[in-house]
RNA sequence: GCUGAGGUAGCCUAGUCCGGCAAGGCGCCAGCCUUGAAAGCUGGUGGCGGUGACGCCACGGGAGUUCGAAUCUCCCCCUCAGCGCCA
Protein backbone atom coordinates (compact mmCIF):
# COMPACT_ATOMS: atom_id res chain seq x y z
CA UNK A 1 0.00 0.00 0.00
CA UNK A 2 1.79 2.97 -0.92
CA UNK A 3 1.91 6.20 -3.96
CA UNK A 4 4.36 6.54 -6.32
CA UNK A 5 7.51 8.12 -4.88
CA UNK A 6 8.12 9.89 -8.05
CA UNK A 7 4.79 11.92 -7.79
CA UNK A 8 6.17 12.82 -4.31
CA UNK A 9 9.16 14.28 -6.12
CA UNK A 10 7.35 15.81 -9.52
CA UNK A 11 4.85 17.62 -7.81
CA UNK A 12 4.65 17.78 -4.37
CA UNK A 13 2.04 20.12 -4.05
CA UNK A 14 -0.31 18.34 -5.92
CA UNK A 15 0.54 15.23 -3.34
CA UNK A 16 0.04 17.57 -0.58
CA UNK A 17 -3.12 19.87 -1.61
CA UNK A 18 -4.43 15.64 -1.85
CA UNK A 19 -3.33 15.03 1.77
CA UNK A 20 -5.21 18.27 3.19
CA UNK A 21 -8.34 17.16 2.48
CA UNK A 22 -8.05 14.10 4.24
CA UNK A 23 -8.63 16.24 7.43
CA UNK A 24 -5.74 15.07 8.97
CA UNK A 25 -2.95 17.33 9.83
CA UNK A 26 -0.40 14.18 10.72
CA UNK A 27 -0.52 13.18 6.98
CA UNK A 28 1.03 16.83 5.82
CA UNK A 29 3.46 16.17 8.89
CA UNK A 30 4.37 12.84 7.17
CA UNK A 31 5.02 13.90 3.46
CA UNK A 32 7.11 16.66 4.81
CA UNK A 33 8.95 13.82 6.33
CA UNK A 34 9.29 11.41 3.74
CA UNK A 35 10.66 13.83 1.42
CA UNK A 36 13.28 15.45 3.31
CA UNK A 37 14.02 11.64 3.93
CA UNK A 38 13.47 11.09 0.31
CA UNK A 39 15.94 13.80 0.00
CA UNK A 40 18.71 12.32 2.89
CA UNK A 41 18.59 9.19 1.12
CA UNK A 42 19.38 10.42 -2.59
CA UNK A 43 22.49 12.02 -1.48
CA UNK A 44 23.82 9.35 0.50
CA UNK A 45 23.19 6.84 -2.17
CA UNK A 46 25.91 8.99 -4.30
CA UNK A 47 28.25 8.47 -1.09
CA UNK A 48 27.55 4.74 -1.07
CA UNK A 49 27.83 4.57 -4.97
CA UNK A 50 31.22 6.42 -5.06
CA UNK A 51 33.05 4.26 -2.58
CA UNK A 52 31.84 0.90 -4.08
CA UNK A 53 33.14 2.21 -7.16
CA UNK A 54 36.28 2.67 -5.78
CA UNK A 55 36.01 -0.33 -4.04
CA UNK A 56 34.97 -2.39 -7.22
CA UNK A 57 38.14 -1.11 -9.25
CA UNK A 58 40.56 -1.93 -6.82
CA UNK A 59 38.83 -5.65 -7.00
CA UNK A 60 39.70 -5.47 -10.33
CA UNK A 61 42.97 -4.74 -10.36
CA UNK A 62 44.18 -7.42 -7.92
CA UNK A 63 42.50 -10.23 -9.97
CA UNK A 64 44.08 -9.35 -13.48
CA UNK A 65 47.40 -8.65 -11.25
CA UNK A 66 46.96 -12.42 -9.59
CA UNK A 67 45.61 -13.59 -13.17
CA UNK A 68 48.78 -12.29 -14.95
CA UNK A 69 51.05 -13.62 -11.58
CA UNK A 70 51.97 -10.19 -10.32
CA UNK A 71 52.04 -10.03 -6.84
CA UNK A 72 49.10 -8.55 -5.17
CA UNK A 73 50.21 -8.29 -1.54
CA UNK A 74 50.49 -4.87 -1.24
CA UNK A 75 47.05 -3.76 -3.29
CA UNK A 76 45.17 -6.04 -1.00
CA UNK A 77 46.75 -4.18 1.94
CA UNK A 78 45.44 -0.81 0.69
CA UNK A 79 42.31 -1.59 0.37
CA UNK A 80 42.12 -3.59 3.00
CA UNK A 81 41.03 0.14 4.66
CA UNK A 82 38.36 0.86 2.67
CA UNK A 83 35.73 -1.41 4.08
CA UNK A 84 35.27 0.90 7.46
CA UNK A 85 33.98 4.19 5.38
CA UNK A 86 31.82 2.07 2.92
CA UNK A 87 30.07 0.63 5.49
CA UNK A 88 29.29 3.46 7.12
CA UNK A 89 28.13 4.83 3.98
CA UNK A 90 26.14 1.54 3.15
CA UNK A 91 24.42 1.52 6.62
CA UNK A 92 23.21 5.38 6.29
CA UNK A 93 22.42 4.74 3.06
CA UNK A 94 20.14 1.44 3.92
CA UNK A 95 19.04 2.79 6.80
CA UNK A 96 17.84 6.37 5.73
CA UNK A 97 15.78 3.94 2.47
CA UNK A 98 14.13 1.84 5.13
CA UNK A 99 12.98 4.79 7.24
CA UNK A 100 11.86 6.62 3.84
CA UNK A 101 9.93 3.62 3.07
CA UNK A 102 8.11 3.05 6.51
CA UNK A 103 6.68 6.72 6.50
CA UNK A 104 5.92 6.02 2.51
CA UNK A 105 3.70 3.41 4.08
CA UNK A 106 1.74 5.19 6.28
CA UNK A 107 1.00 7.36 3.77
CA UNK A 108 -2.77 7.03 2.60
CA UNK A 109 -3.94 6.79 -1.20
CA UNK A 110 -4.76 9.75 -3.02
CA UNK A 111 -8.53 11.27 -3.14
CA UNK A 112 -10.25 11.08 -5.92
CA UNK A 113 -11.14 14.93 -6.50
CA UNK A 114 -15.22 13.81 -6.16
CA UNK A 115 -15.10 12.21 -2.96
CA UNK A 116 -17.04 14.90 -1.23
CA UNK A 117 -15.40 17.20 1.70
CA UNK A 118 -16.56 16.28 5.42
CA UNK A 119 -15.47 15.06 8.79
CA UNK A 120 -16.80 11.28 9.12
CA UNK A 121 -20.00 9.33 8.07
CA UNK A 122 -22.25 12.06 9.12
CA UNK A 123 -20.98 13.98 5.97
CA UNK A 124 -21.61 11.47 3.50
CA UNK A 125 -23.46 12.32 0.85
CA UNK A 126 -26.19 10.61 -0.88
CA UNK A 127 -26.39 10.03 -4.75
CA UNK A 128 -29.10 7.59 -4.90
CA UNK A 129 -32.11 6.38 -3.51
CA UNK A 130 -34.27 3.76 -4.66
CA UNK A 131 -37.46 2.08 -3.72
CA UNK A 132 -39.90 3.30 -0.59
CA UNK A 133 -38.54 2.78 3.11
CA UNK A 134 -41.40 -0.07 4.56
CA UNK A 135 -42.96 -0.91 7.73
CA UNK A 136 -42.12 -4.03 9.09
CA UNK A 137 -45.51 -6.19 8.97
CA UNK A 138 -44.11 -9.08 11.61
CA UNK A 139 -43.30 -8.86 15.10
CA UNK A 140 -41.75 -5.81 16.19
CA UNK A 141 -38.50 -7.69 18.06
CA UNK A 142 -35.00 -7.68 16.89
CA UNK A 143 -34.14 -10.41 13.93
CA UNK A 144 -32.05 -12.28 16.80
CA UNK A 145 -35.21 -12.74 18.53
CA UNK A 146 -37.19 -14.13 15.57
CA UNK A 147 -34.78 -16.05 14.34
CA UNK A 148 -34.45 -17.70 17.19
CA UNK A 149 -38.51 -18.27 17.39
CA UNK A 150 -38.46 -19.88 14.10
CA UNK A 151 -36.03 -22.79 14.88
CA UNK A 152 -33.00 -21.04 12.54
CA UNK A 153 -30.71 -19.73 14.69
CA UNK A 154 -28.36 -20.32 17.46
CA UNK A 155 -26.78 -17.53 19.07
CA UNK A 156 -27.28 -17.71 23.27
CA UNK A 157 -25.18 -21.61 22.39
CA UNK A 158 -23.43 -19.67 19.56
CA UNK A 159 -21.37 -17.80 22.43
CA UNK A 160 -20.85 -20.97 24.89
CA UNK A 161 -19.37 -22.44 22.17
CA UNK A 162 -17.22 -19.84 20.78
CA UNK A 163 -17.62 -16.21 22.19
CA UNK A 164 -19.54 -13.33 21.81
CA UNK A 165 -19.77 -12.61 17.94
CA UNK A 166 -20.75 -16.55 16.71
CA UNK A 167 -23.53 -18.68 16.07
CA UNK A 168 -25.33 -21.16 14.64
CA UNK A 169 -27.53 -21.12 11.86
CA UNK A 170 -29.87 -24.25 10.88
CA UNK A 171 -32.55 -25.49 9.25
CA UNK A 172 -33.99 -23.43 6.40
CA UNK A 173 -32.19 -20.11 7.11
CA UNK A 174 -28.84 -22.73 5.90
CA UNK A 175 -30.49 -22.56 2.65
CA UNK A 176 -31.56 -19.20 2.27
CA UNK A 177 -28.00 -17.79 3.00
CA UNK A 178 -27.12 -20.17 0.26
CA UNK A 179 -29.24 -19.11 -2.06
CA UNK A 180 -28.45 -15.66 -1.18
CA UNK A 181 -24.57 -16.73 -2.50
CA UNK A 182 -25.48 -18.61 -5.55
CA UNK A 183 -28.24 -15.45 -6.62
CA UNK A 184 -25.49 -12.85 -6.28
CA UNK A 185 -22.70 -15.25 -7.66
CA UNK A 186 -24.71 -15.65 -10.86
CA UNK A 187 -25.62 -12.65 -11.04
CA UNK A 188 -22.00 -11.60 -11.68
CA UNK A 189 -20.98 -14.26 -13.61
CA UNK A 190 -23.70 -13.06 -16.05
CA UNK A 191 -22.04 -9.85 -16.05
CA UNK A 192 -18.33 -11.47 -17.20
CA UNK A 193 -17.43 -12.61 -13.77
CA UNK A 194 -15.10 -15.24 -12.81
CA UNK A 195 -16.00 -16.99 -9.42
CA UNK A 196 -13.08 -17.65 -7.37
CA UNK A 197 -12.80 -19.44 -4.00
CA UNK A 198 -9.57 -17.92 -2.61
CA UNK A 199 -7.40 -19.45 0.43
CA UNK A 200 -9.67 -18.40 3.51
CA UNK A 201 -5.71 -17.77 5.46
CA UNK A 202 -2.98 -15.36 4.08
CA UNK A 203 0.46 -14.94 4.85
CA UNK A 204 1.85 -12.00 6.39
CA UNK A 205 3.42 -9.88 3.44
CA UNK A 206 0.95 -9.78 0.91
CA UNK A 207 -1.76 -8.86 3.79
CA UNK A 208 0.58 -5.69 4.41
CA UNK A 209 0.40 -5.02 0.92
CA UNK A 210 -3.43 -4.73 0.89
CA UNK A 211 -4.67 -3.45 3.98
CA UNK A 212 -4.49 -0.42 6.05
CA UNK A 213 -1.50 -1.36 8.53
CA UNK A 214 -3.20 0.72 11.51
CA UNK A 215 -6.44 -1.18 11.17
CA UNK A 216 -4.40 -4.67 10.98
CA UNK A 217 -4.04 -5.83 14.89
CA UNK A 218 -7.76 -4.24 15.68
CA UNK A 219 -9.53 -6.36 12.68
CA UNK A 220 -7.40 -10.02 11.58
CA UNK A 221 -7.74 -12.79 13.41
CA UNK A 222 -3.83 -14.36 13.91
CA UNK A 223 -3.08 -18.07 13.44
CA UNK A 224 -0.70 -18.59 16.87
CA UNK A 225 2.50 -20.05 15.93
CA UNK A 226 1.78 -19.33 12.55
CA UNK A 227 3.03 -15.93 10.09
CA UNK A 228 -1.05 -16.23 9.06
CA UNK A 229 -4.09 -14.19 9.18
CA UNK A 230 -8.01 -15.41 8.89
CA UNK A 231 -9.22 -13.27 5.89
CA UNK A 232 -11.30 -10.33 6.71
CA UNK A 233 -12.39 -10.50 3.01
CA UNK A 234 -11.82 -12.22 -0.12
CA UNK A 235 -10.57 -8.60 -1.83
CA UNK A 236 -7.63 -9.68 -0.18
CA UNK A 237 -6.46 -13.03 -1.10
CA UNK A 238 -7.82 -12.30 -4.82
CA UNK A 239 -5.26 -8.88 -4.46
CA UNK A 240 -2.57 -11.12 -3.97
CA UNK A 241 -3.64 -13.37 -6.83
CA UNK A 242 -1.09 -12.06 -8.88
CA UNK A 243 1.60 -11.02 -6.71
CA UNK A 244 4.75 -9.84 -8.39
CA UNK A 245 3.61 -10.89 -11.44
CA UNK A 246 3.35 -9.36 -14.46
CA UNK A 247 -1.04 -8.83 -16.12
CA UNK A 248 -0.97 -9.35 -19.85
CA UNK A 249 -2.47 -6.05 -20.96
CA UNK A 250 -4.56 -8.26 -23.19
CA UNK A 251 -6.31 -10.08 -19.85
CA UNK A 252 -7.70 -6.80 -18.08
CA UNK A 253 -10.37 -5.62 -17.25
CA UNK A 254 -10.22 -9.06 -15.10
CA UNK A 255 -13.23 -9.49 -13.22
CA UNK A 256 -13.14 -11.75 -10.24
CA UNK A 257 -16.09 -12.79 -8.12
CA UNK A 258 -14.79 -14.32 -4.80
CA UNK A 259 -16.87 -16.34 -2.51
CA UNK A 260 -15.52 -17.31 0.77
CA UNK A 261 -16.18 -16.91 4.38
CA UNK A 262 -14.39 -13.96 6.13
CA UNK A 263 -13.15 -13.68 9.38
CA UNK A 264 -13.14 -10.10 11.63
CA UNK A 265 -12.73 -9.16 15.04
CA UNK A 266 -14.61 -6.44 15.40
CA UNK A 267 -14.28 -5.26 18.36
CA UNK A 268 -17.02 -2.69 19.77
CA UNK A 269 -20.50 -1.78 18.78
CA UNK A 270 -23.18 -3.98 20.35
CA UNK A 271 -26.59 -2.23 20.71
CA UNK A 272 -29.61 -4.19 20.76
CA UNK A 273 -30.57 -4.57 17.16
CA UNK A 274 -26.73 -5.44 16.54
CA UNK A 275 -27.06 -8.61 18.09
CA UNK A 276 -27.57 -11.61 16.17
CA UNK A 277 -26.12 -11.83 12.63
CA UNK A 278 -25.56 -7.52 12.37
CA UNK A 279 -22.33 -7.75 13.98
CA UNK A 280 -20.76 -10.84 13.29
CA UNK A 281 -17.45 -12.37 13.73
CA UNK A 282 -18.01 -15.13 11.09
CA UNK A 283 -19.36 -14.68 7.75
CA UNK A 284 -19.92 -15.60 4.08
CA UNK A 285 -19.52 -13.26 1.21
CA UNK A 286 -19.58 -13.05 -2.35
CA UNK A 287 -17.16 -9.75 -3.56
CA UNK A 288 -16.72 -8.23 -6.75
CA UNK A 289 -12.88 -7.71 -7.68
CA UNK A 290 -11.34 -6.02 -10.51
CA UNK A 291 -7.95 -5.53 -12.40
CA UNK A 292 -8.29 -2.72 -15.08
CA UNK A 293 -5.69 -0.23 -16.81
CA UNK A 294 -5.72 3.09 -14.78
CA UNK A 295 -7.91 4.52 -17.14
CA UNK A 296 -10.55 2.63 -16.94
CA UNK A 297 -10.80 1.92 -13.31
CA UNK A 298 -13.78 5.42 -12.63
CA UNK A 299 -15.66 3.62 -15.21
CA UNK A 300 -15.52 -0.01 -13.88
CA UNK A 301 -16.25 1.76 -10.29
CA UNK A 302 -19.61 2.78 -11.62
CA UNK A 303 -19.95 -0.55 -12.84
CA UNK A 304 -18.99 -2.12 -9.95
CA UNK A 305 -21.76 -0.31 -8.17
CA UNK A 306 -24.63 -0.83 -10.40
CA UNK A 307 -23.94 -4.35 -10.14
CA UNK A 308 -24.04 -4.11 -6.39
CA UNK A 309 -27.40 -1.97 -6.29
CA UNK A 310 -28.95 -4.56 -8.92
CA UNK A 311 -28.76 -7.39 -5.61
CA UNK A 312 -30.72 -5.02 -3.89
CA UNK A 313 -32.95 -4.30 -6.20
CA UNK A 314 -33.70 -7.54 -7.31
CA UNK A 315 -34.36 -8.60 -3.53
CA UNK A 316 -36.56 -5.48 -3.56
CA UNK A 317 -35.08 -4.21 -0.88
CA UNK A 318 -34.90 -0.24 -0.74
CA UNK A 319 -31.40 0.99 -0.32
CA UNK A 320 -29.47 4.59 -0.84
CA UNK A 321 -25.44 5.16 -2.36
CA UNK A 322 -23.79 7.36 -0.27
CA UNK A 323 -20.22 8.79 -1.83
CA UNK A 324 -18.01 8.69 1.08
CA UNK A 325 -16.55 11.71 2.53
CA UNK A 326 -13.17 12.81 2.76
CA UNK A 327 -12.90 11.81 6.49
CA UNK A 328 -14.39 8.42 6.28
CA UNK A 329 -13.21 6.91 3.05
CA UNK A 330 -10.39 5.34 4.63
CA UNK A 331 -6.25 4.69 3.72
CA UNK A 332 -6.24 2.24 0.79
CA UNK A 333 -9.49 3.89 -1.59
CA UNK A 334 -9.15 6.49 -3.54
CA UNK A 335 -12.84 7.34 -3.91
CA UNK A 336 -15.69 4.61 -1.60
CA UNK A 337 -19.36 3.97 -2.36
CA UNK A 338 -21.55 2.76 0.23
CA UNK A 339 -24.96 1.26 -0.72
CA UNK A 340 -26.78 1.41 3.00
CA UNK A 341 -30.05 -0.49 2.78
CA UNK A 342 -33.36 -0.17 4.39
CA UNK A 343 -33.78 -1.81 7.90
CA UNK A 344 -37.41 -1.92 8.21
CA UNK A 345 -37.69 -2.81 11.89
CA UNK A 346 -34.51 -0.02 12.51
CA UNK A 347 -36.21 2.35 10.21
CA UNK A 348 -32.92 3.49 8.92
CA UNK A 349 -30.43 2.78 6.26
CA UNK A 350 -27.93 0.21 7.23
CA UNK A 351 -24.24 0.02 5.76
CA UNK A 352 -24.67 -3.33 2.98
CA UNK A 353 -22.07 -2.96 0.72
CA UNK A 354 -18.96 -0.95 0.28
CA UNK A 355 -17.51 -0.50 -3.56
CA UNK A 356 -14.16 1.36 -3.53
CA UNK A 357 -11.69 2.29 -6.61
CA UNK A 358 -8.37 1.54 -4.83
CA UNK A 359 -6.44 2.79 -7.57
CA UNK A 360 -2.57 1.52 -8.00
CA UNK A 361 -1.90 1.55 -4.51
CA UNK A 362 -2.65 -2.22 -3.45
CA UNK A 363 -1.02 -3.30 -6.65
CA UNK A 364 2.45 -1.16 -6.16
CA UNK A 365 3.07 -2.70 -3.37
CA UNK A 366 1.98 -6.31 -4.18
CA UNK A 367 4.57 -5.74 -7.18
CA UNK A 368 1.58 -6.14 -10.30
CA UNK A 369 2.55 -4.51 -13.71
CA UNK A 370 0.51 -4.33 -16.64
CA UNK A 371 2.49 -5.64 -19.80
CA UNK A 372 2.56 -7.73 -23.39
CA UNK A 373 4.05 -11.64 -23.70
CA UNK A 374 7.57 -11.11 -23.32
CA UNK A 375 7.21 -7.16 -22.34
CA UNK A 376 7.28 -6.17 -18.90
CA UNK A 377 5.29 -2.72 -18.86
CA UNK A 378 5.86 -0.17 -16.31
CA UNK A 379 2.42 0.76 -15.99
CA UNK A 380 0.68 -0.32 -12.59
CA UNK A 381 -2.82 -1.27 -12.94
CA UNK A 382 -5.81 -0.37 -10.84
CA UNK A 383 -7.77 -2.26 -8.40
CA UNK A 384 -11.05 -2.45 -7.58
CA UNK A 385 -13.33 -4.14 -5.18
CA UNK A 386 -17.19 -3.97 -3.73
CA UNK A 387 -19.47 -6.51 -1.96
CA UNK A 388 -22.06 -7.90 -3.80
CA UNK A 389 -23.86 -9.56 -0.54
CA UNK A 390 -22.53 -10.03 2.69
CA UNK A 391 -24.93 -12.60 3.63
CA UNK A 392 -25.53 -12.13 7.93
CA UNK A 393 -26.50 -8.57 6.97
CA UNK A 394 -28.47 -9.14 3.88
CA UNK A 395 -30.64 -12.12 6.15
CA UNK A 396 -30.99 -9.03 8.71
CA UNK A 397 -33.08 -6.87 6.30
CA UNK A 398 -34.32 -9.86 4.86
CA UNK A 399 -36.02 -10.48 7.86
CA UNK A 400 -37.07 -6.84 9.04
CA UNK A 401 -38.69 -7.00 6.02
CA UNK A 402 -40.22 -10.06 4.67
CA UNK A 403 -41.31 -11.12 8.00
CA UNK A 404 -45.02 -11.64 8.35
CA UNK A 405 -47.47 -11.30 10.83
CA UNK A 406 -47.75 -14.65 12.07
CA UNK A 407 -44.21 -14.87 11.83
CA UNK A 408 -43.04 -16.76 9.39
CA UNK A 409 -40.67 -15.56 6.88
CA UNK A 410 -41.73 -14.95 3.09
CA UNK A 411 -38.83 -15.65 0.52
CA UNK A 412 -37.81 -13.10 -1.46
CA UNK A 413 -39.05 -13.52 -5.03
CA UNK A 414 -35.61 -13.89 -6.74
CA UNK A 415 -34.48 -16.65 -4.34
CA UNK A 416 -37.01 -19.06 -4.47
CA UNK A 417 -35.23 -20.49 -7.53
CA UNK A 418 -32.64 -21.50 -5.03
CA UNK A 419 -35.38 -23.14 -2.93
CA UNK A 420 -37.70 -25.33 -4.88
CA UNK A 421 -39.57 -22.52 -5.27
CA UNK A 422 -40.93 -22.14 -1.69
CA UNK A 423 -42.09 -19.03 -1.04
CA UNK A 424 -42.36 -19.09 2.91
CA UNK A 425 -39.74 -20.37 5.14
CA UNK A 426 -40.94 -21.37 8.83
CA UNK A 427 -44.31 -22.21 9.96
C1' G B 1 5.96 -35.07 10.49
C1' C B 2 10.52 -37.48 7.98
C1' U B 3 13.94 -37.42 3.82
C1' G B 4 15.67 -35.20 -0.46
C1' A B 5 15.90 -31.47 -4.40
C1' G B 6 15.37 -26.55 -5.52
C1' G B 7 14.54 -20.55 -5.68
C1' U B 8 19.38 -16.76 -11.11
C1' A B 9 16.44 -11.06 -15.46
C1' G B 10 9.26 -11.25 -18.60
C1' C B 11 10.07 -16.97 -19.29
C1' C B 12 13.69 -21.20 -19.53
C1' U B 13 18.42 -22.35 -18.19
C1' A B 14 24.44 -22.41 -17.18
C1' G B 15 27.66 -20.93 -13.49
C1' U B 16 28.01 -22.86 -7.15
C1' C B 17 32.31 -28.39 -5.77
C1' C B 18 37.54 -24.90 -6.47
C1' G B 19 35.37 -16.76 -4.59
C1' G B 20 37.53 -12.34 -9.23
C1' C B 21 32.90 -7.87 -14.64
C1' A B 22 26.03 -13.20 -14.26
C1' A B 23 27.15 -16.87 -19.94
C1' G B 24 23.37 -18.82 -23.23
C1' G B 25 18.40 -19.69 -25.27
C1' C B 26 13.16 -18.11 -25.83
C1' G B 27 10.05 -13.99 -26.03
C1' C B 28 9.84 -8.76 -26.97
C1' C B 29 11.76 -3.93 -29.44
C1' A B 30 14.68 -1.56 -33.27
C1' G B 31 17.74 -1.69 -37.61
C1' C B 32 19.55 -4.30 -42.01
C1' C B 33 17.66 -7.47 -45.86
C1' U B 34 12.73 -8.07 -48.61
C1' U B 35 7.40 -6.11 -53.27
C1' G B 36 5.41 -7.77 -48.27
C1' A B 37 6.27 -11.28 -44.57
C1' A B 38 9.10 -15.20 -42.58
C1' A B 39 13.96 -16.78 -42.09
C1' G B 40 18.71 -14.73 -41.48
C1' C B 41 22.12 -10.97 -39.63
C1' U B 42 23.23 -6.75 -36.10
C1' G B 43 22.08 -4.20 -31.81
C1' G B 44 18.91 -3.51 -27.69
C1' U B 45 15.72 -5.53 -23.88
C1' G B 46 15.74 -5.25 -14.89
C1' G B 47 15.97 -1.56 -10.61
C1' C B 48 18.25 2.86 -8.25
C1' G B 49 21.07 7.52 -8.39
C1' G B 50 22.88 11.23 -11.86
C1' U B 51 21.06 16.98 -16.53
C1' G B 52 24.75 13.83 -18.60
C1' A B 53 29.13 10.92 -19.45
C1' C B 54 28.58 7.31 -16.11
C1' G B 55 28.21 4.71 -11.63
C1' C B 56 25.84 1.54 -8.30
C1' C B 57 22.57 -2.43 -7.20
C1' A B 58 20.06 -7.01 -8.51
C1' C B 59 21.21 -14.59 -8.35
C1' G B 60 14.51 -16.08 -2.41
C1' G B 61 15.51 -12.73 2.42
C1' G B 62 19.03 -11.42 6.28
C1' A B 63 23.73 -11.71 8.80
C1' G B 64 28.92 -13.22 8.65
C1' U B 65 34.03 -14.36 6.50
C1' U B 66 36.96 -11.67 2.63
C1' C B 67 40.47 -6.54 -0.71
C1' G B 68 36.38 -8.98 -3.35
C1' A B 69 30.53 -13.50 -2.49
C1' A B 70 25.39 -16.16 -7.12
C1' U B 71 29.73 -19.18 -5.34
C1' C B 72 32.16 -20.20 1.48
C1' U B 73 29.60 -20.12 6.79
C1' C B 74 25.16 -19.28 9.83
C1' C B 75 19.88 -17.98 10.48
C1' C B 76 15.14 -17.40 8.17
C1' C B 77 11.26 -17.64 4.14
C1' C B 78 9.12 -20.16 0.15
C1' U B 79 8.40 -24.14 -3.68
C1' C B 80 8.63 -29.07 -5.47
C1' A B 81 9.28 -34.56 -5.04
C1' G B 82 9.08 -39.21 -2.27
C1' C B 83 7.37 -41.39 2.23
C1' G B 84 4.00 -40.98 6.52
C1' C B 85 -0.65 -39.07 8.46
C1' C B 86 -5.40 -37.25 7.13
C1' A B 87 -10.98 -35.07 4.88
Amino acid sequence: MVIDVELLRSDPAKVEENLARRRNPAYLELLARVREKDSLWRVSVREADRLRAARNALGQQIAAARKEGRPVDEMVGASRSAPAALDAAAEAEGRLRRERDDLLRRLPNLLDPSVPYGKDDTENVVVTTWGTPTEPRGPDRPHGEALEALGFAEFERGRRASGAGFYYLRGPLVLLDLALQRFALDLLVARGFTPVVPPFLLRREPYEAVTDLADFEKVMYKIDGEELYLIATSEHPLAALYQGEILDEGSVPLRLAGLSTNFRREIGGHGVDQKGLFRVHQFAKVEQFVFCRPEESTAIHEELRANAEEVFRRLEIPYRVVNVCTGDVGTVASHKYDVEAWFARQRGYREVVSCSNCTDYQARALGIRLGKAGKPGKVVPHTLNSTAVATPRALVAIVEQYQRADGTLEVPAVLRPYLDGRDTLGG
